[in-house]
DNA sequence: GCGAGTTGGGCAAGACCTTTTCGTAAAAGA
DNA sequence: TCTTTTACGAAAAGGTCTTGCCCAACTCGC
């Protein structure tokens, strides 16, 4: 019960906040009258508030049209006032998008290169980033948000990341002062629980489930209630690091090296194939694959299912390099999650492929933008906004 | 942001919910002052609100006592207007407790039976409810929650109970009905849920943990920031209908039938021991008992380690008749599960032994008792209120 | 026993916000 | 042109919180 509701000024506030995020949930330029039925306010206090929202320039006005009775003017977002980036430094390819706070992508950089590591990585990402902002004409102030996906755990507690590799092996301090331009809200997240928080987008996802990243590395993310779980230090879903006893060797090593994509085929008892190879077979429901693919994720569904079962799970999504190979992995996951207990699991391929994370990344700094927004809103009239730089554009 | 905040009336109330809950986490009888820094209003303000509340009867007056200035009146919850009860009907033993909103419990009666099962025990519980509201001389109206555990699954959309025994086999409604009293909120919760709960109270627990509770059964209970993780069909935890191999008959087989406690020394190589003997040899450390214990409680942590990892847990409780065993379980859990890559998690004893889940279920009546509080809370002057009866006591 | 110091309680004025109510404006259709 | 429908604007009213001030009650020290 901390939330900030006092005075009337403070009221004025809240409902400030909630005309803005009505503004944004309807998504499309909407009318007064809309307004006041979605905030369940009257429509003399929202045009208030819209009047001195539009005056700060949050909200442009668009001239009314056609319509039955006197039409009505629309309001919507000042878009391109409140960007924000995303980005996601691969091992071999780096990618930049820079969205409006609808997640709308406006402009993009790849590149593809060899093994950047450290401030050099970061010095690229720069670069990538000014590019965007160029092309789209935007000032580095309308940057309000941008978020960086990272290989390594980023500690909440300490804002430090721990990676294994070099990669993404920075501070959240070096990140910020490099990419955040003074103005920005810059975080850091691990990969897997950004690509997590890109399957939110995909159509009947429920409120909460895991997003699987498979890949080199195994990670997954936790979404619940469409927002990312990040446990006490923000480790959650670092399920990678399991310790478990190989099938094939004996040896106990950690679940990331024991289920690596390239080892399906030996798990499941038929080393003479590729996994591609393995995954196409069983795409075209040769019995054989489908049984040795099952074999060979089980490893895996031992560590999910308990999972899926803990949470009570329905849907759980599947990302990263193996996204690629059909719905022949869904399928046997279901099915051996079937057969260690967990029912009636979905198992959802991603549709954005190698670009999941980014998504994540974006999506994810859409959301902390959107934060700054309804916290830095302005509730009086009066002079000019001292908020991110207005875009001459 | 469906948090209701618009008029000035409005204003009101939530205002009149901050001074509450400042009462409430104030523990003590307050002064006027206090409450005022407490929720950031002004002493005015505060002043009238607690004056409606008290002219209401939901504050006490506590009247001046000794200080340096002038005493100031103090206010209190008046405890005795809103009870909760909760219930735990075992197999061969039903508790049912009832308690004001801090969890104090006021009155309490445990009896043994001989597995009543069905409409007959809740017959049972309402009898002893009805014991417990005379040795109080308590009304019945005063009973605004109560919570009666099951070991059921409750599904939370269809509000059907799923149990494999008969036991606690009722549906929602009959066990509203029977004790509902017309004006208690009544609910019904997974035994295992509830043991977890309980554990919230437990000095230096983390606001997030999982609550194991290993008996006959074995079910497990997500608390996340002090609040219980239901999943979305309710059936969060349900982790012993998880299917394993059997390490001893090779057979698969859910693991609450593997890892019966009964079955640890069997699981640990050395079945000539009963549990409790190797539970206690263990305590007096002996290496070949430690030993054993450590490969008993393995299939166990083979399921609860992932769960761990991916939640980031750093504590893990454990309740149900194992709990009499001693310190020397959680030491083989810690270790076991550090053996399976979940570092520094530690495992905490239930200090209540058999009454976890009653313990639970009076916090989780008293948890929805005063979100009922804070829901009718009055917040003008005026006529008499019209809530749960006064008691003239 | 008495005054100074300290702290709580209460009252009135002022500022602010929302709602209600009414009147006006602008379009489409008859 | 008139009616209907919907949007927009302004004034009045009701309610709430805050600020500022004064009084009340008690302790402590002399």
């Amino acid at each position: 019960m901390d939330q900030p509701a006092r005075g009337t000024p403070q009221l004025r506030m809240l409902n400030t906040r909630r005309v803005l995020s009505a503004v944004r949930d309807a998504g499309e330029p909407t009318r007064i009258a809309e307004l006041a039925e979605m905030t369940a306010l009257t429509r003399p206090t929202v045009a208030q508030i819209v009047a001195v929202l539009e005056e700060h320039g949050w909200l442009e006005r668009h001239e009314p049209s056609v319509a039955t009775g006197r039409p009505a003017a629309r309001y919507a977002l000042l878009q391109r006032r409140f960007m924000v980036f995303g980005a996601d430094a691969g091992a071999h390819r780096a990618v930049v998008e820079v969205a409006g706070l609808d997640g709308r992508v406006r402009a993009r950089r790849e590149r593809r290169h060899d093994r950047r590591l450290g401030q050099e990585m970061l010095d690229l990402l720069g670069e990538m980033l000014q590019e965007c902002l160029a092309e789209t004409g935007l000032r580095a102030a309308t940057m309000v948000a941008g978020t960086v996906a990272t290989p390594g755990i980023v500690d909440l507690r300490t804002g430090r990341i721990t990676t294994r590799h070099k990669l993404g092996d920075w501070t959240v301090e070096e990140v910020v002062d490099r990419l955040g331009a003074g103005t920005t809200d810059v975080s850091v997240e691990n990969d897997a629980n950004l690509a997590a928080l890109a399957m939110r987008s995909v159509p009947d996802m429920p409120p909460t489930f895991l997003g699987l990243q498979w890949g080199q590395r195994l990670g997954a993310g936790i979404v619940q209630d469409g927002q990312l779980y990040r446990g006490e230090s923000g480790a959650a879903g670092e399920v990678g690091s399991l310790l478990t006893e190989d099938p094939v060797t004996g040896q106990v090593r950690h679940l990331e090296e024991v289920v690596r994509v390239s080892r399906l085929p030996e798990l499941g008892g038929v080393p003479e194939v590729s996994a591609e190879e393995l995954l196409a077979a069983a795409g075209r429901g040769e019995q054989g694959a489908v049984e040795a693919l099952r074999h060979g994720v089980a490893p895996l569904v031992r560590v999910v299912a308990p999972i899926c079962l803990a949470l009570d799970l329905r849907v759980i999504t599947i990302s990263g390099a193996i996204a690629r190979g059909g719905p022949a992995l869904p399928e046997a996951l279901r099915d051996e999650l079937g057969r260690h207990g967990a029912h009636d699991v979905e198992c959802v391929l991603s549709p954005f492929l190698e670009d999941t994370v980014v998504r994540g990344a974006v999506g994810h700094a859409a959301e902390s933008g959107w934060q700054r927004v309804l916290a830095t809103a302005p509730w009086r009239s009066g002079g000019p906004s001292d908020e991110p730089g207005v875009t001459d554009r």
